[in-house]
Formats: C-alpha cells, structure tokens, sequence
DNA sequence: TTGATCTGGACAAACGATTGCCCTATGTTA
DNA sequence: TAACATAGGGCAATCGTTTGTCCAGATCAA
C-alpha cells in the first residue's frame, strides 16, 4: 500500500492540498521555503507516487495508451509496438498491448474493454475495410490513429506506407529479373493492405504488358501457413509460375517452406518477393523492403 | 465522454446506486422486476461501462496487469506475452508491455511508473541476479511473478525451464554428433539463465570427459548482434571449434550469419544449438528446442 | 491607529462508482 | 387497530487527487 497525500501531510503537518501542489510545481503555489524543503523531502524519502486511479479520475486522462494490432508474434507488430512504445514511454505513457488475431470478434471485445476510460487514445492496426470498430471509435469520440491498414479513407487520421506503389515496384522488381509467370499471395479483399498491394501487383503487370493470370492470384492471408497451402496450389498447377509476389512477409516465408519441401530452390527455381521487411526475410529471399514508419507519429 | 451512473440514473429516475447495484448485480438488492428491465434496457442501450478510474479507486483493482520484458522483437518474448494475454483478456484483464532493452534503468523506471498503483501486478521476464528492483517489488508488497529469469533464488514466485539440464542436453547431443570442440556463447553472468545454462555447458563437457578451454566460452549477450561479434572471434582462432552452443537462438542466429559470412556449411562445417526454439530457429539449424511455458499459470 | 497588502497555506468541492445502513409506504398478524 | 414485517429503493460516506477560493496573521504606508 503506497502512501497518500493525507498520510503525508499528517507526516509534515500541512493539509494534503499543499503536499499536492508541491509535488505538482504548482507556480501559484506561495510557500516558505523552509517548508518546501520539508515536504520535498518528504516526497524524496517515501517515493511518493500520486494514485493513478484518482489522478486518472479527476484529470480524466490515464497516461495510458493501447495498441491493438493482429499478432505481436508477427515481427512487424512487434517493430511496430516497439516504435510506439519508445515513443510513449519517455513521455511518462504506458501501453497496453491487445492481440486480435484478425478477429473483428477479439477485436471489439478489446475495444471495449478498452472504452471505460481506460486508455487516453488508442493505435490500431488491425482494422477491416468499413470497419464497424473504427466508426464506433468515432462515434465515441475516443482519441485514435490507425496504422498499417486503414479502413474508411479519409475519415481518421492514418499512417502507413503507400502499399499500391510498393507493390508495384515489388513486381517490376521481379519482372525485371526476367520473370513472366508471376503469381501473387494475396491478403483478404477485407483489408486496405489486401486490395491495395493486388493493385500495385495488377498495375506492373499491366504496364509490363502482362496478361494476367487469375489462377495466379490466390489469396493466402497473412500468415505463413496461409502461404504454405497458397504456394502448394500454385506449385502443383501444369503451367507453375516462376515468382510469387507475397502481400507480406509471413507468407512469403510459408512460400519458401512450401518451395523448399518440393525440393525447389530459392530463387533459381522460384523467386520470392516479400513486404515489410523483417528481420527473417533478409535470410530467406530478395524480398522487397518497405519499412512502416509507425512509431514516433502521434505525440 | 462515456455516460456516467448519475445521467442514467436521472434518465431512468432511480438512484444511482440502485443502477450500479442492477449493473453489477448485487444480489443484496431487492428491486421490482419493472425497474430492472427498465434499467437493464437503459444499460444495454448507452453500452455503459463502470468508468475504469472511478472503480480502480473504489475498488482498488485497476484489472490490468504489466508484462516487463527485455524486448518484444525477440520472438520468445513475443510468444510468451502472448501466453499472458490469452491468459488475462478472457477473464477482463488488460495487459501493459514494458520494454526493458536489457537496461536496469529502464527498468526501474518502469516499475516505478507502474508503482501508482496502475496495475494489478507485474510478470517480469527481464529480471538480473540480485536485482534491486525486484527487492523493490517485494517490499512494496507487489504481486508479481518472475519468468525465465528469477533473481533471488526461491524468494519470488517463479516460473521457466530447468536451464541447467536443457543446456546439458544440448551439449550433449553436440557431443553425440561426434563433435569435441564444443564453444559456448554465454550470456551474461548477471542473468539467472546464463549463469545457468554455463553451467549445463561444463556439465556435459565434465561428464563427456571434455577437458575445458576457457577460450572456447565467450560472452555473446542474447541479441544477435553479440552472437555475430562473439563468433568471429571463435572463428579466427586457429584451433576453431568445430561446435558452438549458443545461451539462445538469437545468439544463435548470430552465429550463422557469422559463419555463414566466412562461408562455412551449417552444420556440416559448423553445427549450431541454441535455446528456446524460437520459430526462426528451425529454419537454421538442428537447433534445441526448449519451449517455454509460460502463460497460463498466474490467474 | 487604521486600513490595505502580503504571506503562507487551509478548505472544500469535485471526479464516478461502490456499499452499508436507513427510511417509507404497504401489507400482515395478533 | 396497534405493532410488525417486507418490499423497494434512497442516502451518504469513501477511495486519493486536484484546484479555485478563502482566511488569519504579519507587515506596511498613511
């Protein structure tokens, strides 16, 4: 049980208000010095730290902030959390962290659970295109950003990395080592990332004069065991491709797993092209780099 | 601004306290069945939540715990949140991360920042031996728990791996792949798991008969990067081990790429076993798989 | 000596929710 | 019909901080 104010100013003989207005710099505050002293010692000695509950009651604000995000297992998440974070934590912030593993169920249960004055403002990244979570975040008034994926354009404030444009030149990329055949691990037509990286995908091919393909399009999500089965049905196609283009990482990574256990090498027999960028995919591929720059937006 | 007891309550024309005690059904209270629906109608339609502040105070519970560990970005780390979180959401607890780096200031200044009573308790992943900031826990009576690392031996409730006999296994399954240059990248000396997994390290070499070379152990710390540098200097040795041990997988990773650099075959130039089997590693190497199990033993 | 001004703090009202205790109408029983 | 019980809620204190306002004594100018 920490101390509180009133024990304090039984302690130095004050009324509590004083304790607080010291302990706050209060520059309205008229004191003398010698008591000043006294209680700035006091404060020293007990390591006062004011309750949060009642500092969160009276100021309404928690000095706390949620990030909502599909996995932190997913090395993107995690960089992303870490930026936030970083950002917070000086600025005296604490982060609560949700998973919703792509649940819009997980995820309204969070924001919920998050809506009683919980946290000051909330960082999602796991939204769904006409997101009913996010317009309920709006209609709530609750303080938010979202990052990565976006869900109704325009409408709330967003960072993340222009995905169409990167996926294009992820596709160029592979085009210009030669390759005709490519074929692309797609995301969920129900996020931002998903619809916008087939049409960066779609547009190389076309400005490279490619027909395209539909049985090349194979929607693998964005996890690597999606990827697995999605690159196991492009691989056993008569005419297989030979480069896959993945929405992100974690498939590209299952496109490798699936590769490597039909005895193909990477990437003589079968380019790969990621996005994101983490840290597993420099081992694997000459995946494309795009690096979400979460973190320090938001102060 | 969420709606607060005392609006519904002149809304539906009753007490507050009559609305709280519906909310929460009390069973103390004894209430008309016509009122209750009425409120319950009020409740559900406005979604009210208890604000967070106000109940904390009052009830002295905030329903949220605090996860302080080294990193997120090391998988491990990640998983084991994750085993918190699966834990805690059901059962309406919030979880906040706190990332430590490694850096005891960082630390401390999170648990003190947690310290005003924000959280319920701490689960503490990142702690040294002898660490002052768990005394700290203990003494301001904190509930906490430690995980994978503890400190004081036996004084706090504790929770992770046998890390003696895990890394005499694996030192033994180097030396039963015919290997007797065994090195060793220890973390370090500070950390519980270090000091430990050394010592498996010199056990399995004692009771292969293995005379120790001092050189063959070198500090690599738990990230990568140590692994890298720990390893080149293995690698320039004239003697060169044939085997390295590493204290983790990250470390371990480390000294792939390290080898890898020189353009030695893993293993076949270079056999590699880390420690906690981290997704990464069975990527790598016949790397030894110790799965933590953290998670659901706290509630 | 009398106001006027300062000094150095004290007071008390919030912030929302919880909870032990109390109160007022109706029945009920003797 | 008086004493009592029960049903149905109301009251108010409390949790620990913050802050606008107020006040008593000391000092100072006139």
């Amino acid at each position: 049980m920490p101390v509180t104010l009133k024990e304090l100013a039984d302690r130095v003989g004050v009324h509590p208000s004083t304790i607080s207005r010291v302990a706050n710099n209060d520059p309205s505050l008229r004191i003398s010095p010698a008591t000043r002293t006294r209680i700035e010692s006091v404060l020293r000695e007990t390591e006062y730290r004011p309750n949060g509950a009642a500092r969160g009651l009276k100021l309404r604000q928690t000095l706390a902030l949620a990030v909502v995000i599909p996995d932190v297992t997913n090395p993107l998440f995690a960089a992303l959390f870490r930026g936030v974070e970083d950002g917070a934590s000086p600025r005296g912030y604490n982060v609560v962290l949700c998973n919703t593993d792509g649940s819009p169920e997980r995820q309204r249960s969070h924001l919920s659970s998050l809506s009683s004055g919980r946290v000051d403002g909330v960082i999602l990244a796991s939204t769904f295109l006409r997101d009913p979570s996010v317009r309920w975040l709006r209609q709530q008034r609750i303080p938010h950003v979202l990052v990565n994926r976006f869900s109704d354009e325009g409408l709330d404030p967003f960072v993340g990395s222009d995905d169409v444009m990167g996926a294009k030149v992820a596709t160029q990329h592979l085009f210009d080592l030669g390759h005709r055949r490519i074929a692309h691990l797609a995301g969920q037509a129900t996020v931002s990332t998903g619809v916008l990286r087939r049409r960066g995908y779609l547009a190389a091919l076309a400005e490279a004069g490619i027909k395209v393909d539909p049985d090349l399009i194979v929607e693998s999500g964005y996890v690597e065991d999606g990827g697995i089965r999605a690159t196991e049905r492009l691989l056993s196609m008569r005419d297989r491709p030979t480069a896959i283009f993945a929405v992100n990482d974690m498939a590209a990574a299952g496109a490798y797993a699936a590769a490597r256990r039909l005895g193909l090498r990477i990437p003589q027999d079968l380019a790969l092209a990621g996005y994101n960028n983490i840290p597993l995919a420099s081992r694997l591929i000459p995946g494309l780099t795009t690096v979400d720059v979460p973190a320090h937006q938001f102060g």
